[in-house]
DNA sequence: CGAATGATTTAGATTTGGCTAAATAATTTT
DNA sequence: AAAATTATTTAGCCAAATCTAAATCATTCG
């Protein structure tokens, strides 16, 4: 039960990674890791005798329930450390990464849950992204950002992340207000644009900026 | 100027042995490390290459001005992580030492000296033992507890760590108050015993619980 | 002094995580 | 449906940090 860096920082990034396509390949995880895709072919029948993968040869890979697990507590202390260093160590939102890339190795429970206790139980890191509970679970009445939300998943819209005049003109235009339903269709790699159906038929492109302010919640069930 | 995990714990270890004898053996390392005396003796090689050690086979070794330099600065690390886990994160002292030596490893420099600000530069973790600024310097005016003394090293008794009756009246009869001058002779391994000289001639002997709670300085210069 | 003993180093293996180059599988073109 | 291209895996190395067993150095004792 106790992961390397390198593991950890695979299993992460893999999580990351299948919630774009559900499913992730050889060369996006050796691309992502800055490292080959030999390394990552080893690393995978590793992961997979841990049983935290499913993974056959040349068909690309998925975080099985375990691996889902671990993978949300490494995003939980990650995410954690962001909070305490913006908030506690006035660290600016883009410096807080790097250093919560290290400090999310250290696992100890109790750290972790005194930590959460300490900040007053956050509900979202200094980018926006939710922090998972001491269960590995999210809220399900947490806001989400858009982009973070699977392909061909039902959601409702809860929310913007800013309140600007221009902000609230677009979304205007494109018929996007509180409570509407809507379903990312496809992203587009180039420029991390996506298609989206909103209501009942209307397919629309939104950009990434867009995306990233608005905030969703998963529908009951 | 960056070090593995393994390098730092081996590391400190010599800085905190060395400070008993002034120079340390492979057996006496590889005891403190849970490891086996070739792999220290492999590890002081590399060491010696990065010219962080004095070392000639068979002769023991001792740190550099630069390894003394490092390895202060783990300690630094250490003990700053030790008083935001007690007084923060309301750990108790006997378990901050734990999580402290895998946090020591974590090194930022501008974390650190965020966290050293955020918890007002403090001068003793909860054991008591000084905190060494970001410079490496400890406070030449810092108390120390008489263990942590190099041998035949002139100091000046301080302060004391409680001012229980008993604990008085054992200072009263070794003729020890404050401002006596103290020289570590001898350390005894066995009951962590010491014999220490005090004022002009009187050599005496003290159990580790009294050395423990006396406090002292380093002479000017 | 010269053996015996104990400490230390050397030699040779192992594990983990990485790399390059070559082989093979899958997909896309023609 | 081949051929060409691209993706993935296999094979063979390497470096770091460990270990065990054997060799060597240093010290002590008869
Ligand atoms: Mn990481
Ligand atoms: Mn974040
Ligand atoms: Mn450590
Ligand atoms: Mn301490």
């Amino acid at each position: 039960m106790n992961y390397s860096v390198s593991e950890e920082n695979y299993i992460k990034s893999i999580f990351h990674l299948q919630k774009k396509e559900g499913t992730v390949t050889t060369n996006e995880l050796a691309a992502e890791l800055k490292t080959r895709p030999a390394s990552v072919t080893d690393m995978m029948k590793k992961l997979k005798t841990k049983k935290l993968l499913h993974y056959q040869p040349y068909k690309g890979f998925r975080l099985t329930a375990d691996g889902t697990r671990v993978a949300l507590g490494i995003i939980r202390r990650h995410r954690l450390w962001e909070f305490f260093l913006a908030e506690k160590l006035k660290f600016t939102w883009d410096e807080v990464h790097e250093v919560a890339e290290e400090l999310e190795h250290v696992s100890n429970k109790k750290l972790i849950d005194k930590l959460d206790a300490y900040l007053g139980f956050p509900k979202n890191d200094p980018h926006g992204d939710p922090i998972p509970d001491a269960n590995g679970k999210i809220d399900p009445g947490k806001k989400i950002r858009l982009p973070d939300v699977p392909l061909q998943t039902l959601c409702t819209v809860a929310g913007v992340r800013n309140q600007s005049a221009e902000l609230l003109e677009l979304l205007e235009n494109k018929k996007i207000k509180i409570g509407t339903r809507i379903e990312v269709r496809k992203k587009f790699e180039f420029d991390q644009s996506m298609e989206i159906k909103t209501g009942k038929q209307s397919i629309n492109t939104i950009s990434h900026q867009l995306a990233e302010n608005i905030l969703i919640t998963y529908d009951a069930g």
